[in-house]
RNA sequence: GGCUAGGUGGCAGAGUGGUUAUGCAGCGGCCUGCAAAGCCGCGGACAUCGGUUCGAUUCCGUUCCUAGCCUCCA
């Protein structure tokens, strides 16, 4: 395969190369658990899953996403709701993981927590310390950033100049405005764990460093994350790793994705214009939620709208559609493999609209066939590509029939069916038509074929 | 103010130095008892102003506009 990637530290595109031979290591920055994951939250979570699956066709993949169960965010919605710490982040982290798995997001292959690698950062900090590029001052402990040639690469930062715009007050033990903190001490009501700087908690971005070394190694294949990460979070991730590693560089490609926004706007609580998954997911089928985190390129920014869904929905009809009532052997479907056009496209840093149209090509392809068996080897390549996108999951049938439920059952249906048949055959088109309007109303569509009919939800 | 990414047809959204994106919507046709689905066809686009070029939506520069980031926000 060839698969190139958009690389931030470079600014372009790249051919991957992965460090080892045939492996493949990533992280991507997860959740902090404070709160129920919104949908800018579950893009780069769905994106990367899909690149996830893309890279073991190929690689064997180590695949790191964490969570952060240890912030400042945290404590005070643990203040605000009087819950205990671990409650929160346990509650939010089963939701995360719930509500991302109804997004077709495979778990990764590991999932660690900030907590839980306390000692780990410890480690890494006094290696900094001891190395001369991180120092103690009133309980804290900073990264100098004077000390790291490279800072502000990643981002493209001067470093002068962000310390001439700065306009956030400098805390007083800081030797420079942009130091930033790895360790911080907390008060006896907060989180704290004992270190050789006292009883303190980590500062965020220490976290990733060490989590990604433990698991991953010093230096990994591929680091992702959202685009509002590249700074402060991620060039200050290189920095430390690089110092921790004697200058070995953190990660070899940064991917990061592009915000969503609602209705143009930035998604905010004042706004109250917040969309959570974990709502979202009761009312909408989650591969109508993947397809419309999927239908923009990734670092492209996504407007999020009403249109978004719907659009995304009907897009899945045609979909499936092409492949409802058409039988594939077991085998056939299981050695089928994805459209190479459908790959290529992902391979050329995961073009995914351009991988959506190959698959509508290939829906096109196979509605127009006569042939019986290029049909099934139609439909079985794409489901195939289904299976590498996480879509077209769901069987053909049960897709059709979701929204139904609750209104008229299965049974009602087909007896109205039935009905409405007779009167065809005794040509009492009338009374077929009245039916027809019965179950157009109650959101049902009709579609009669050359043998029989079978009907649709439509709405 | 600085940095970064953008401005494509009614909407969403790829891509390309000269030739079809794709999906939805619209229009015409086929099919159908009529529809629906499907198929065939049609219309309609590359923010602005310059430059390079035989030719630019595509390259370079200007202007305008949008979004994100600028120390803990995916």
């Amino acid at each position: 395969m060839a698969l190139y990637l958009h690389d931030t530290m470079r600014g372009r595109k790249v051919l991957f190369e992965p460090l080892v031979p045939g492996k493949v290591t990533m992280y991507l920055c997860g959740p902090t658990v404070y709160n129920y994951a919104h949908i800018g939250n579950a893009r780069p979570a769905v994106v990367f899953d899909l690149l996830a699956r893309l890279l073991r066709r190929s690689y064997a993949l180590t695949f790191a996403r964490n969570f952060t169960d240890v912030d400042d965010k945290i404590n005070a919605a643990a203040a605000e709701t009087g819950k205990p710490i671990g409650d929160i982040t346990e509650q939010y982290i089963r939701a995360y993981v719930d509500d991302m798995g109804a997004l077709g997001v495979q778990p990764p292959d590991i999932e660690p927590r900030a907590t839980e690698h306390i000692a780990e950062m410890v480690t890494m900090i006094s290696t900094l310390i001891d190395n001369g590029f991180a120092y103690e001052a009133e309980g804290h402990v900073l990264f100098d950033v004077a000390s790291f040639d490279d800072y502000g690469k990643l981002s493209r930062r001067d470093l002068r100049e962000m310390l001439a715009g700065a306009r956030v007050e400098v805390a007083p033990y800081k030797r420079a405005p942009g130091d930033f903190v790895l360790w911080k001490p907390s008060t006896p009501e907060l989180p704290g764990w004992d270190s050789p700087w006292g009883r303190g908690r980590p500062g965020w971005h220490i976290e990733c460093s060490a989590m990604a070394e433990k698991h991953l190694g010093p230096t990994i294949d591929i680091h992702a994350g959202g685009q509002d990460l590249v700074f402060p979070h991620h060039e200050n991730e290189v920095a430390q790793s690089a110092c921790a590693h004697g200058g070995e560089p953190f990660a070899h490609y940064w991917l990061h994705n592009g915000f969503l926004g609602i209705d143009s706007t930035k998604m905010s609580k004042s706004l109250g214009n917040v969309l959570l998954v974990h709502d979202m997911v009761k009312t909408i089928p989650g591969e109508v939620i993947r397809l419309a985190l999927l239908s923009a390129h990734y670092r492209q920014p996504l407007d999020w709208s009403d249109g978004t869904l719907e659009s995304a929905r009907r897009m899945l009809d045609r979909l499936y559609g092409a492949v409802r009532g058409i039988d594939i052997d077991t085998r056939l479907r299981r050695e089928a493999e994805p459209h190479a056009a459908l790959i290529a496209a992902l391979e050329d840093d995961l073009n995914t609209p351009k991988a959506l149209a190959e698959m509508f090509a290939l829906a096109r392809k196979l509605n127009k066939t006569r042939d019986d068996a290029e049909r099934k080897s139609l439909a079985a390549t794409l489901l195939a590509g289904g299976d590498l996108m996480g879509l077209l999951q769901d069987d053909a049938e049960a897709w059709f029939a979701h929204a139904t439920e609750g209104e008229l059952s299965t049974q009602a249906i087909d007896d109205l069916l039935k009905a409405r048949e007779e009167a065809r055959v005794n040509r009492d088109f009338a009374r077929a038509d009245a039916i027809r309007d019965q179950l157009s109303a109650a959101g049902i569509t009709i579609e009669d074929g050359a043998d029989g009919s079978r009907w649709r939800r439509s709405v």
